[in-house]
DNA sequence: AGAGATTGCTAACGCCGTTAACTTTTGGGA
DNA sequence: TCCCAAAAGTTAACGGCGTTAGCAATCTCT
């Protein structure tokens, strides 16, 4: 067991693994970003870093530790990049809010496509991700942000919820209302919002994966027309800049 | 150089080869089914072969020709899956078949996760898809049934182009229109065109790839309501089943 | 100063892709 | 029918990978 850190020294430790967990994820991310994620291997960490692989164990208990924790590392970072864009905008105006983030989000995306690909194109990762997942999965961090603005959107807005709810989703649709502070927002709303973060979710993975060369070299207008789309679903009369 | 094909014996050994070549990816893919794509490995392969890695490399030059060469492979599967929904209903009701194949695609997708995702979450594999993207494209097989069953729509239907497309687009456009028979589509009905494979991919993608499971745990009726809206955004006054 | 935790190292294992050099099989022409 | 070249598959080896075991150095606290 590590010695509770409380002491000067103890605290100066503890300041310096810390400082080695972070230059780990730096150098994993370098990697990742100049050569792909196949890149990203404890020998080339190493490598980088003067050191030899075995020692990167004191650090991460094995290679996958080292990916997650270098995803969780990217959905804070991206979480943070959302917020700043969203504080861009008075909270007196969520539409405008959630337009600048969703546009962040595509920002960032293809600045950074190959962490985009690691943190949103994983099929079948693991079962770590279960249905009901936890408030603390890193993502929850990112999504909550998008979350939370729809939420502000649907207090003064107004949203037409649809009709005919398939009865089959209440209990998920309940955990996801569960996690959200203050009144409770009704479960067809949470639809409407699962729908717009789809939709999202779609029309950046789209692009930064790739799946729109064969015919567009710009799709920045593309993306603007479906925020516009969303932000109209989510009963924003008017686009937001 | 191999002997030409042509006398009984040539074409025998050449059907051995090409079952051979068959072999290989069939056990490619049950690797990548049953273990992830990690696994789909020349060692892993010849062992299920009772072969030694070596003996590869008289099928495939290298493991990223194998990839590559059970990539197109899939896209030829899913291509003839999609013709064969597409083929369910009446040529004359191409709304019909068009909601079809995307269902179909869905289908596909969700019970083939892992194939699925070697095809469509590929953030920067090469350069090899350039902008252009030539009809031999695999990938061309499988995306041109939608895009053929959009024309169709567009030749009978009522699609109302936007306005003001911005000119950047008008040259990759064009080189989409090339790869159609017949008359020529209107750039802005081509435009439509993306914007819906851009929303069926996200509808597909973000739920194979787990980016739904914190909500819901069937999302068939939301992919239901999208298919509906592409239709409508397609012309098709009411949606076919 | 000494005990114990922390941090890094070397050596080694089995896996991987890949190459080189070899044997074996096989098919077709003299 | 025999022979030979091409095809198909082998073993051996290289470097890189994740990972483990065991060992040396260093650092912290008493």
């Amino acid at each position: 067991m590590p010695s509770t850190p409380g002491t000067s020294t103890g605290r100066r430790r503890h300041r310096v693994r810390e400082e080695a967990l972070a230059e780990i994820l730096r150098t994993g991310r370098r990697l990742l970003v100049e050569e792909g994620p196949a890149a990203v291997t404890l020998r080339a960490i190493a490598r980088e870093m003067n050191m030899t692989a075995p020692g990167l164990y004191r650090y991460y208990a094995a290679h996958r530790d080292l990916i997650q924790a270098l995803t969780s590392s990217l959905y804070d970072e991206l979480a943070a990049t959302l917020a700043a864009a969203r504080d861009r905008h008075p909270a007196s105006e969520p539409g405008r809010q959630l337009g600048a983030a969703c546009r962040e989000l595509r920002r960032w995306a293809l600045e950074h496509p190959q962490e985009f690909g690691l943190l949103f194109a994983k099929p079948l990762t693991d079962a770590d991700t279960a249905p009901g997942a936890a408030a603390h999965d890193p993502s929850w961090r990112f999504g909550g942000i998008l979350l939370e603005l729809m939420v502000q959107l649907w207090r003064r807005g107004s949203i037409q919820p649809p009709t005919g709810l398939d009865p089959a989703w209440t209990v998920q649709l309940e955990e996801v209302r569960e996690h959200l502070d203050g009144e409770p927002v009704p479960l067809e709303v949470i639809y409407v919002f699962v729908s717009c973060w789809a939709r999202l979710y779609g029309a950046v993975a789209v692009e930064v994966f790739g799946h729109l060369d064969f015919a567009l070299t710009d799709p920045g207008p593309l993306f603007d027309h479906t925020v516009r789309d969303i932000l109209t679903t989510l009963g924003e009369p008017s686009p937001g800049s």
